[in-house]
DNA sequence: TGAATACCTTGACATAGATCAAAAATGGAT
DNA sequence: ATCCATTTTTGATCTATGTCAAGGTATTCA
């Protein structure tokens, strides 16, 4: 199982952790393979660990009672989920499921609390990585509720072109409609801002892959709000 | 300053500390006083450390560009807040400011994380703090995104009625402005809701002072979202 | 006690975005 | 290639909530 160890040593969460904690780590760890739109967890379920993306994507989201969805978070390679309920011991708050055919690692909650104690460098990393992510939650929450949709998608489309390194060219790697839920709406009403935006010259649309004709433009959009007609 | 010792050892965070810890906490803080309506600290400014509220009430808010504002968090006596950047080391992502005269313990960031990286116990408690956020984040997501603005109402309703420990009366703890920031929404929008729910009988409001005067009804409001005309 | 200030409510109106319905485009699978 | 299923787009309409404006009610402070 060399392998395995190659894996976890290469995500961030176990960064500059001495050899003998990764191999503690890879002696914990289970491997779970999923194929695309498979479902990890739903809300509800009691907590079997914490988990790594060795390869695809994952969606975590909730639903509402009349079957809307909101993604919360969609993790690619090397990023980690479910780390919250491992220390609340509490029901998994929300839904799991793969956008592509997955494989991860589960680390078991026991075993990896008991890591954690022993080991205040893993701590320390998880303890940052946590903080990362309510950062981001408290962007969405901000973007949810003080900015309109347009604003929202010029904000993502330039987190994805920092994400991609592409100065003005980007590519969606989540279909139309799963972006509409991640920005909090639904796809007619996203795919008319895809259209008004292209009119206004900001953007061209070709499939999945978005050039930013105005990027200026795109940024006073996401940090504005106001789109000028 | 036995003083502070005995606050610090009546904070969640710092549950279970032995002796030598908490006084070794206490050597670090730093007391802070604000009167009312005072700034603690803004968007963008250096990252000092983390709080912890002795007594008095914090919020936490971002600004729209517009001058909206949402409220990501109402802190309490006992509770903490700005860990994030202490592990990030960004500058801080939100402004704080007091709700009422506030006294606060300054926890200054170096200190601290010299402390937690010798004490696995304060990492584990504060990782059970940082999960305990994420998931009010995620569950804020879900309210702003997947609810109408009376079931965001209802549902904090609820969650004061359980927080103050009354079946069906509860007093709120801000102003109903800040209520309406923290629920997403202005406060003419939120008045013609206690107005409306009012006239349907599901609660009476005096001031302050809201009666649930049919408990199922706002628990169903809360999770259906459907309001019954 | 009364003015001043902040807070809350109500009304008339505007609009972003949701809903419903259907056509068009895309992309696998055979 | 061609068919089927999914995804995306477009159009017409509806509604929740925001905006602007004004009046009412507390609360504070001199």
């Amino acid at each position: 199982m060399e392998n395995i160890l190659n894996i976890i040593s290469a995500i961030p969460l176990f960064n500059g952790l001495p050899d003998e904690q990764l191999s503690a780590l890879r002696d914990i760890a289970v491997e779970k393979q999923f194929n695309k739109g498979q479902t990890i967890f739903s809300e509800g379920d009691q907590t079997k660990g914490f988990f790594v993306v060795v390869d695809g994507r994952v969606k975590i989201y909730k639903m509402s009672s009349e079957g809307k969805e909101q993604i919360l978070h969609i993790f690619e390679t090397g990023q980690s989920f479910g780390e919250v309920t491992v220390f609340t011991g509490q029901q998994m708050p929300a839904n799991a499921q793969t956008l592509a055919k997955t494989s991860l690692l589960l680390f078991p909650r026991h075993a990896f609390v008991d890591l954690i104690s022993a080991n205040p460098s893993l701590a320390l990393n998880l303890l940052a990585i946590l903080s990362k992510k309510l950062r981001q939650f408290a962007a969405q929450i901000e973007n949810l509720s003080l900015k309109e949709i347009p604003a929202r998608l010029a904000s993502y489309l330039i987190y994805l072109s920092e994400e991609q390194d592409a100065e003005n060219a980007v590519t969606l790697n989540v279909s139309k409609g799963q972006l509409a839920s991640l920005l909090g709406t639904i796809p007619e009403t996203l795919s008319r801002i895809f259209a008004k935006l292209s009119g206004q010259n900001l953007i061209r649309v070709e499939g999945p892959k978005i050039t930013l004709l105005d990027r200026q433009g795109i940024e006073d959009l996401a940090e504005y709000g106001k789109d000028i007609e």
